[in-house]
DNA sequence: TTGTATGCGTTATCAA
DNA sequence: TTGATAACGCATACAA
């Protein structure tokens, strides 16, 4: 047999489209006798409306797009299918829908909105990044089109510029800021820091929690020496540990994964005697958990649920349909979430590598 | 100004909807000078169809759906982000856009289906895996939903069931093959396997290859030897290439970038002169590529294009909409691709790492 | 509290 | 070749 429709149903019921409609929409105007009738009625016909002849009807596509960026080369990009999981499921959990697509620049990312808009009448979108005038969000902002960012619109210079628009993010600097007291605590007093912080708003976020940690535990005469600028990769973090340590540094902060791989390679081959390489990377990835590297760990999933919450509380008085008696609280339009430190002993491989096999 | 509907269009250019739709679906059937008249018209006026009426209409939502699974915890997980992205890239091209959904388990997965089919009519499916009698392949040929499988559908014992669905793959065994083939001209003759292979179809089929290529090359008395299983993690490719070295190995094939960075780990250390680890991982993830270690890359892009073709050619008769005279040769319904072998050279920090620094 | 009428924007059928 | 009419499935204002 076919779908049932609203229609189909409510000859069956011998009721109006109307009521069952109200019961699926507006429970309380349906006296209660009724309303439990048609509801059992709804589940034994597994009943579902239309998304298609609602959103015709509501203008409301109950669905969000996120651009897929072109493949994330780096050994981070495993952060992004937490990200887009906890998304998903967030969004699925919200009664949302999650689109994808891709762009290959951001005007083309902006005629992409334009035609998702238009065509498939997408309710609202995430970004996973912005900065200060970025057209997309100023395009987004003009329109009226609900959205939310990932990631503090940081400019140029290293500056967050006050924004109107929503964002989550993570604060790198607390992250940096306990990895350098997991080190202290260790007994480390000269803690480098690995990074690329010129230019870089992100990383220069993480240079200052380390900058602001050694300041607090009195080390702050040794940073110059200490802070090393490096590019974002295993190489480069071979390289910068090594002149690191020429400077005495005993352990190192690294402002990614990848960094603190080289790093930690580059240690172990320097101080073959020393069986844990003092390395921390940033993001958690799961190349450091294989390999048994310490990491300062994002709450992505955290991030990608608030985001669902910003957007779907923008877009209805309440996410929850159910007008909720206590008028929930809004999210927090701009919620900067603080990183932990996953302390981890190095791999067995590692270990035995300092006395012979 | 509000956007244009067909109405709006129809009345401002003072012809029916009909024929602009026809314009639009059927352009054969209008004269050439109204149909240059209104396409341009629309082309001003920024008009698009909107898709929610459009699927009300023709029951299609031009909608693919695809389940993302609980962030693949392992090194390999890098892969889904290339194919989810080459897939969400063709089926842009094809007019078709990408859902996301999430499930608990398998069953729950066709609870989502059954939901995503009723509420947003979707018009096929994406799956990442099957089993020859897996349940939702089942449940979706029942009922007629077009889709496609990456991966073929291994039974328990390692067989191949002929399916009847749709499914594109990547030939593990040739991949495997041509890096046997790559290690002996470099002259290696002792090469080892290294994988998880019993009750895991996809390891056996790696395995596979590499048995062939040894026997073809009369390395065959060698095979049971140089043949270990291992957990598919760092430790596992450290412990196992600790085996296979003290059986003579000197080159290594794994079924995984894990194994193999593991492995690769323990050959520099167990042998500090050899400047190069022959080891040979597999997927060609962005750690294999950070650290310089060789890899059988799996033309993942390639298997995504590929299966929203066979979905696109399995719902219209032909994907452009415009009838191609020679009706396009339908493609394979069941593809197997051939990977490559990325040969790299370790990076500084491992060849520097034989030499006194 | 329940039912009736109308329209959301499109395509399909049919008649002109 | 073009235009009028109906229908896709639902929600909303309004009448009962």
């Amino acid at each position: 047999m076919a779908r049932p429709t609203l229609a189909s149903l409510a000859r069956e019921l011998a009721v109006s489209r109307q009521t069952i409609s109200n019961v699926l929409n507006a429970p309380h105007k349906v006296k209660p006798a009724t309303r439990e009738r048609i509801q059992a009625a709804i589940e034994a016909a597994g009943y579902r409306p239309s998304a298609a002849a609602r959103q015709l009807r509501t203008q409301r596509s109950m669905n969000f797009g996120m651009r897929l960026l072109p493949a994330t080369d780096g050994i981070n990009g495993a952060v992004l299918d937490r990200f887009l999981h906890a998304l998903t499921e967030a969004a699925q959990a919200a009664g949302y829908r999650l689109t994808l697509f891709c762009a290959d620049s951001d005007s083309d990312e902006i005629r992409q909105y334009e035609e998702l808009l238009d065509v498939a009448g997408l309710d609202g979108f995430i970004l996973t990044s912005s900065t200060p005038d970025d057209v997309r969000t100023r395009w987004l902002q003009e329109r009226g089109t609900p959205f939310a960012v990932f990631g503090r619109p940081w400019d140029a210079a290293g500056g967050l510029t006050a924004a109107s628009h929503s964002w989550v993010d993570i604060d790198g600097a607390a992250g940096t800021e306990q990895a350098v007291r997991m080190l202290l605590a260790q007994g480390h007093s000269r803690i480098g820091f690995l990074g690329s912080y010129t230019g870089n708003p992100v990383g220069a976020d993480r240079r200052r929690g380390w900058l602001r940690a050694m300041d607090a535990a009195g080390y702050g005469r040794d940073v110059p020496a200490l802070s090393v600028e490096a590019e974002e990769t295993v190489p480069g973090g071979a390289s910068g540990a090594a002149l690191l340590a020429s400077r005495g540094a005993t352990a190192i902060v690294c402002s990614s994964d990848s960094l603190a791989l080289g790093a930690a390679e580059k240690l172990r081959e320097l101080r073959p005697g020393t069986a844990r390489p003092a390395v921390v990377g940033f993001d958690n990835t799961p190349v450091a958990a294989a390999l048994g590297l310490s990491s300062v760990a994002q709450p992505v999933e955290e991030a990608a649920r608030h985001m669902i919450r910003v957007l779907t509380h923008e877009l209805a008085g309440d996410g929850t349909g159910a007008a909720s008696n206590p008028p929930a609280a809004p999210p927090e339009r701009q919620l900067l979430l603080a990183p932990h430190v996953v302390e981890r002993v190095p791999l067995p491989l590692a270990a035995t590598g300092s006395s012979p096999a």
